[in-house]
DNA sequence: AGGTAACCGAGACGGTACGTCTAGTCTTCTA
DNA sequence: TAGAAGACTAGACGTACCGTCTCGGTTACCT
């Protein structure tokens, strides 16, 4: 979406301008902070990083992967690779971490927003699941190594699992019904893996 | 959202117009079903409905809490209260029939589109928090009747056990990844009600 | 334009509400001097008033009658009918008093907002027209008493001197480029005369 | 108002599209002719141009500004400076085709509506102050050359004798109780010029 | 005394234009 | 030749009034 990777085989013409190119991000977070996700407008982020539109346009399709960029390490919020012995272990440590987003209120609205945009924008939806899907990555990769310890049964669906723990928090985080508490995670996982186990027991 | 309630306590002045309101809401319907809910204007809807405009801004907010309105009236089939007499197939059925929405395209664009407003309009998020509570009300109900029927254990943490059910259908509805089908609603059902009858054992 | 004649041959219903009449007329008026006579609207008169809107719309046709019905007594501000005896006197008279309704901006906001509406609204212009003959009427009832008594010739334009009277008033209080002093009425009047005299002498 | 001015210090950016000036311009011309003034829109304009309303808010304030402009620039026809030798000649000469004017109805409207807008709209009514004081100097240019031919006294108060003129002329025209015959212009400038030259021999 | 008719308030209705906003695109100047 | 500046088309937004039209209710005249 936004081409940020280096220019790499460039044959002359004025560089790109780091500086705009910081200046929009930086405005970008500044704004979605101060207005909230929705407010932001690109033509407020021109303003803010006195950059010009359309430069704004060149190098990204619209609000959305703009905020996704100035929000990655915000939104990838050091994602826990966790290595405790045990599955469980390993899945109460990630789904607690996970439901600790929600005492970020910012990262929370600007989690809310993208995900909002992924369903009116189909151009971003893509690149919008590729992120989720790396998320989804991690956890299930926590499942198979629990397979290989034998934790659980190799033909549990792990695919349902994993969306069952994601599933949850991001319906909470949505509709805002109920609170997520990461003094819930041990709770939730132990739940969703004794369904597991004895199904294999069955 | 929308006043549809009777006036109760009126002195006077000229009544609502039904034909109005119906032409209103039968419009919404049309509209979102032929170009999708983000493409929907209200300005199209007067058009639609040969209505003016100040119509509709006199009984709605916005965009959203409408098409709400019009999707709860005209599109939604009646949610299914299954009595199979066990909670297995209760749930199964539920599941099954809540799947099933993926079959119609529209519909499913409808779904995403008013979470979508749900985040991104704080005045919307509290009605559209009212009918997923009414859904979220209707597993309960069944969850609550197998509790009483020993089929769970009174303990269990039913919130959670429901959160999961809805949790895991709108993740896969809002981004995409994995497709939702009818046949996997047994399955994921079993999977999750071997985790609370354990929890029982314990 | 307005009702104010009293229904001559009724055979019942219920008599015209004086309070209401009364009313509108103060909100009017309020409103004007508040506002200025472009913002005022009939819904803001109403609303004033604390009458219906369709109260206002039985009596008046638009907002400038009802508006000049409110200001009439203002408007007509106590119309001089001056017999100091001599032509000249009685001219200067009437002309400074003229000149110093400027001395009273309310008053000249609304004579400006009148003469704005006569342009405007067709159904107007006539009520309007026949407002302003009738206190052109007045300056050429004196002019003929100045025939009468020999101080102008009988052949003189009297309606041509009269609109020059008029037209330089109207003309600098719309315009607004030279102030009207009352203290220039006599030089005013003067130079009128003069060349209605001095014609008759040629 | 508009800012027909050429951009003197300009650092970049596109430059201003002379052909959707022009188009709104003439579409304005073409509607105040059809439709008279006050039923012109600016979102009529707009759509008779071809242009984006956004483009017209760009440059003219309100519709007042932007019909004067077109007015002035394309409608109104060149302001006579006689110079017959004779003030009376001159004044006649300019009187005549003052009144003619009257003589198109639809020019008539349309200065009628721009001096209603004048009064209605505190922001128009410098523009069109300035626009009246240009056709009174010619007025005034052609006083004081008689001043210095001898046919005025130096002590004529000539700002009288000019609003006196045109004062009638805006006073029939705005309210219609008189007609406005090029034939009695020097017959109204012979009256007014005796009046200042006995003046001088007082 | 009752009936009738015109009045009253409230307020919804279809309309129309408003002026603002944002989206994207396009053009020109400058460094 | 990239980037800033900013004009352009397009079109929805939500608001304000307009003038019309029901309503339910009131009030005075006239049998």
């Amino acid at each position: 979406m936004h081409t940020g990777e280096t220019h790499s085989r460039r044959t002359g013409g004025r560089l790109r301008s780091q500086d705009a190119h910081d200046a929009v991000l930086a405005a970008a977070v500044e704004l979605v902070e101060e207005l909230g996700y929705q407010a932001v407008t690109i033509e407020r982020i021109a303003a803010r990083a006195e950059v010009a539109k359309s430069t704004i346009y060149r190098w990204w399709k619209s609000k959305a992967p703009l905020v996704m960029d100035a929000y990655r390490s915000a939104v990838e919020q050091r994602m826990p690779r966790p290595d405790t012995g045990s599955l469980a272990g390993d899945l109460t440590v990630f789904t607690a971490a996970l439901y600790r987003v929600t005492e970020h209120p910012l990262r929370t609205r600007t989690l809310r927003g993208l995900m909002a945009e992924a369903q009116l924008d189909p151009a971003f939806s893509e690149p919008f699941r590729e992120w989720v899907e790396s998320r989804r990555a991690v956890v299930l990769a926590l499942m198979t190594k629990g397979v290989q310890r034998g934790e659980l049964s190799a033909t549990a669906d792990l695919e349902a699992a994993t969306d069952q723990i994601f599933g949850l928090f991001w319906y909470r985080l949505l509709v805002g019904h109920q609170p997520l508490d990461a003094g819930q995670a041990a709770e939730h996982v132990d739940q969703l893996l004794s369904g597991l186990r004895t199904r294999e027991q069955d």
